[in-house]
RNA sequence: CGGAACGUAGCGCAGCCUGGUAGCGCACUUGUCUGGGGGGCAAGUGGUCGCGGGUUCAAAUCCCGCCGUUCCGACCA
């Protein structure tokens, strides 16, 4: 927990709600987020976070690290902006088309705001690993990304500037690369399933840039993108409680989760599913994950060889793995809200504990919550406190908006050292003893 | 990039067709009553009508150009 926990009265705080829908926002994942002020638009596809937005933003990228570091990979932070020498040397410059943000610099030279990273990395790793005695690494960055969408929309989901996660591995020989690619199959399963979502590896084209080991993951939510199919098992499935490790065959584990049926709408081939048409789910989906092997596409032509045991040089042998950060936002709230609001899955969301205090004119009362705000604060439970002289109403709808999993209201009962307690995701609620409530959040 | 809309107060909108003092709701400010699901009363603040040009005695309104935003399609993490 940060200093700045300790101060989250709303009263102090930056959260612009907005009590009525922006044109311009579409589908509910957008509207939402502007309406709970987690962001606000700049420019077509481009945002600002504000701090409610930041904190969600922050919370999914350290999912994402810790699992990326539990595989095994490497944090590193390349820049934004990138030389056009090395995609003319890849041969994506002129390949990549308008997408790609070309900026001239003062003394004429091409550059490119980065839409990717694969020829950055791959120039860095062939720089200083010269042997195979170095490999397998695999590096990866969570950074800003740009591709200049002909029509950005969806807000975050589909903005032209992203937050990415974006992994690189190096490898010998095809087995390695395999090896190197399961661990980010499981590795990836892993950082969804924590985030409360339901992902579902699709098999996919490796579309522009090549390869022939690839798979989307797709995270199930009504308002989805796509339509998919899957097996009625997968929702039977929990990554978290396999029990594999990145040190195990992980073939096992990779063929029973690639064994069940699933596809996109554009890849479903009714009858192939191996059980009844019927007997497939139909929902939708969004694609929140990309990864896939392409082999020597980029270290052949870059030159990113290394020495082999027989004294020969052998290029190497590439995957790269992304995550939409900053898609993933929206993503989740397509998957996880109602009428009133977001809905936040707990490990994600921006604050466990709304607190409201209903009777902030009252010195006694106020006292009670702003005890109650500071033991849970000590207990590690981060909290926002609505301390605002507004309308209950306003409040509870507030609340209710920004969608935080625990809500806390201490009003009347509190002459009786009582407060509710409610379950925004369930909406079940009941009034129990300060204490009470203290020990069923912190627990 | 093809097709289509829209741009008027912080937000949502009316006014435009048929040119003549720029409006409504919410928000905001002050006071007051109220106090468990976006409250009432009273008094206020806030707009170069996206920008530029043209027509006209007169333009938010009509005409031309530009910019911005959005929607459908093709494309994508």
């Amino acid at each position: 927990m940060t200093p700045q926990d300790f101060f989250m009265r709303l009263s102090q705080y930056f959260i612009p709600t907005l009590k009525e829908t922006p044109t311009e926002a579409q589908i509910v994942s957008h509207r939402l987020m502007l309406r709970a002020g987690l962001v606000r638009q700049t420019s077509a596809g481009i945002y600002a976070w504000l701090p409610l937005g930041l904190r969600v933003l922050r919370k999914i990228e350290q999912i994402v690290r810790e699992e990326q570091n539990a595989a095994g990979a490497l944090e590193v932070l390349m820049p934004t902006i990138q030389s056009a020498d090395l995609w003319k040397q890849s041969g994506r410059y002129e390949a990549y088309g308008k997408e790609m943000l070309r900026i001239v610099d003062r003394h004429e030279r091409e550059m490119l705001y980065g839409p990717t990273n694969e020829e950055m990395i791959t120039d860095l790793f062939r720089r200083e690993i010269k042997t195979y005695r170095d490999l397998p690494k695999n590096l990866y960055h969570i950074q800003w990304k740009f591709r200049d969408e002909v029509r950005p929309r969806f807000g975050v989901m589909r903005g032209r500037e992203f937050l990415m996660k974006d992994a690189y591995s190096f490898d010998l020989d095809y087995a390695g690369a395999k090896k190197s690619y399961q661990k980010m199959f499981l590795a990836y399963l892993r950082t969804f399933a924590r985030m409360g979502l339901q992902a579902i590896p699709m098999r996919a084209d490796s579309g522009a840039i090549g390869g022939d080991l690839s798979h989307e993951f797709i995270i199930l939510a009504e308002t989805g993108e796509s339509a998919v199919f899957c097996h009625p098992d997968w929702l039977k499935t929990d990554p978290l409680r396999d029990g594999v490790s990145h040190d195990d065959d992980l073939e096992p584990f990779v063929n029973k989760y690639t064994g069940l049926y699933a596809a996109t709408d554009e890849k479903h081939k009714p009858g192939s599913a191996g059980i009844a048409e019927e007997a497939l789910i139909k929902t939708r989906g969004i694609e929140v994950g990309h990864i896939f092997y392409f082999g020597i596409k980029y270290s052949k032509p870059m030159g990113a060889e290394v020495k082999g045991p027989d004294g020969n040089n052998v290029a190497l042998e590439m995957g790269s793995y992304g995550i939409g950060v900053s898609r993933l936002v929206g993503a989740i709230i397509e998957a996880s809200h109602d009428d009133a609001g977001i809905i936040w899955p707990e490990p994600v969301a921006p604050f466990k504990v709304g607190l409201i205090n209903l009777k902030t004119n009252d010195a006694v009362a106020t006292k009670q919550v702003d005890d109650l705000y500071a033991k849970l604060q000590n207990a590690g439970v981060s909290v926002l406190l609505d301390d605002r002289d507004e309308r209950p109403g306003a409040k509870f709808a507030d609340m209710d908006l920004i969608g935080l999993p625990w809500h806390v209201v201490g009003g009347r009962g509190l002459e009786k050292g009582m407060v509710e307690v409610k379950n925004r995701k369930t909406g079940e609620r009941g009034e129990i003893s300060i204490d009470a409530a203290l020990q069923k959040l912190t627990s």
